[in-house]
DNA sequence: AACATGGATGTTGTATACAACAATGTATGC
DNA sequence: GCATACATTGTTGTATACAACATCCATGTT
């Protein structure tokens, strides 16, 4: 349940994050042109900001924002943020509570561990199309990439999700159901923060690339079975991760991947 | 989020593509009616109206509807009309082109394939969960329902269609990941269209009573195999269905199936 | 005749004013 | 002291006006 008075307690931290934001953003100088029409931000930017904003924990969960506040903060009018808010809602991020205002959602370890299953399903789904269909060149190419003697003797948190993150959904497409892609991209929104977590660790980066090139060589043989049992495996592995973590932990382990990457 | 639009023809075709539309609207007394002004209807409704509207083939896929339209028929602003298409753009209904207008996707058959793969994955984890944590009572409580001798003699689509659905959510919820029935939600809400002609034949409506039996009788005897085999199954045969399927064919059957609800 | 150009038209994108209403604070009666 | 009615505040919901822009069409130019 939604604690009422804590959360409108954070909306004065938002503001702070807010001015944090904006400088990242667009990095305006700050009171010069006030006067100016400047350009606002746009709508698809407004939508990424906000969700961004989310998954880094600079609105946090269970706390309140306004689409004034936000329009405000975005120098745009109300209904481009009620735009972006509504597809957020849609998209299970926040809910908006009609004349009281949109609450960030909390996050839910249970939910995430729900949310690894659906992976696992769709991705057994994507291996074992992708053994049918994907062709011998391609899984020749992804196979040099995750060569476990390629691997980077540095590599950011980020740039690591999104290399692993790559690795799967090129799976999923070398299995040519593009709707398949669609909804694993969809799952992947939803457990990114915590996946991100899961790179920290060197030993677990190195890891990864040894099961991405077994899963791949199991392809590249067509065996089925096999590789259906390595990436099982390979997601079980973070889900069992994502277990042990409680929400403080995460947001702990988040703000540092943060400064890690600025 | 992928959204690809290949079906939208070139711009040009934009004003033929209206001129159809007006002028089918005023062959059709169906149509005509709906040109009627409607009572004033809640933004909740306007959306799902509109969601039926186009699932129903009122809405011609290819045509292009504009706010303005729209808002008019309801008797709304263009607000509501408006998040109501944006939501509907979000579920990959229609295609909202900048400037230009609302068009409503085309029915790919193809795609629709495509949707049955990632159905089958989903439905093959919640059958797996089902085996693990569905209770023995609610399975019974199932096999009741399905005892195929309990088959009615009559009835109808929209009926049996609907029973159908609950039937596949009842054992996801059984399987109790509520992430995995929200995505198994939105896949049947993109091939209801299809699932809905597959029970025209009475047949069908048989084979649906005995392979549902079958399933339960997997779950309560717990053998995962045998019940995944037996979905997916289940699932092919809809699938094969639908890939003998036509656009023209499926649009007829369609209006058939609308003349007998009423 | 072919092509370029500039308005005309229609559409969504955005801003803003107002309405409806939920939550809260406050005053009042007892 | 307590409960209740009522006013206040703040929020989203909706309507509407205007802006930006894509397309189309007529006109003029070469």
């Amino acid at each position: 349940m939604i604690c009422y008075d804590g959360s409108i307690n954070d909306v004065k931290s938002i503001k702070k994050t807010t001015q944090m934001n904006t400088k990242s953003q667009s990095q305006l100088p700050d009171e010069a042109n006030k006067n100016a029409p400047r350009k606002a931000v746009p709508i698809k930017d407004i939508y990424g900001t906000l969700r961004e904003m989310i998954l880094d924990f600079e609105l946090y969960p269970g706390s309140r924002v306004t689409e004034t506040e936000l329009a405000e903060m975005f120098m745009v009018s109300r209904t481009p943020v009620r735009e972006a808010l509504h597809r957020l809602e849609n998209e299970g991020m926040l809910t908006i509570r009609s004349k009281q205002g949109c609450f960030i959602k909390q996050i839910d370890i249970d939910e995430l561990t729900e949310y690894y299953r659906v992976r696992s399903a769709l991705e057994l789904a994507a291996v074992e199309d992708a053994c049918h269909f994907m062709s011998r060149v391609e899984v020749e190419r992804m196979l040099k990439i995750w060569e476990p003697s390629q691997q980077p003797a540095e590599i950011s948190v980020n740039e690591m999700e999104e290399k692993d993150e790559s690795f799967h959904i090129a799976l999923a497409l070398g299995g040519g159901n593009a709707t398949l892609v669609k909804y694993l991209q969809d799952v992947n929104d939803h457990i990114r923060i915590i996946r991100r977590v899961d790179f920290h660790d060197t030993d677990r980066i190195k890891r990864t690339y040894l099961e991405h090139y077994a899963i791949l060589k199991a392809i590249l043989e067509r065996e089925v079975p096999k590789a259906r049992t390595l990436i099982r495996r390979h997601i079980q592995r973070s889900q069992d991760f994502a277990k042990t973590l409680t929400l403080t932990q995460l947001a702990r382990k988040k703000s540092l991947a943060n400064r890690f990457d600025q």
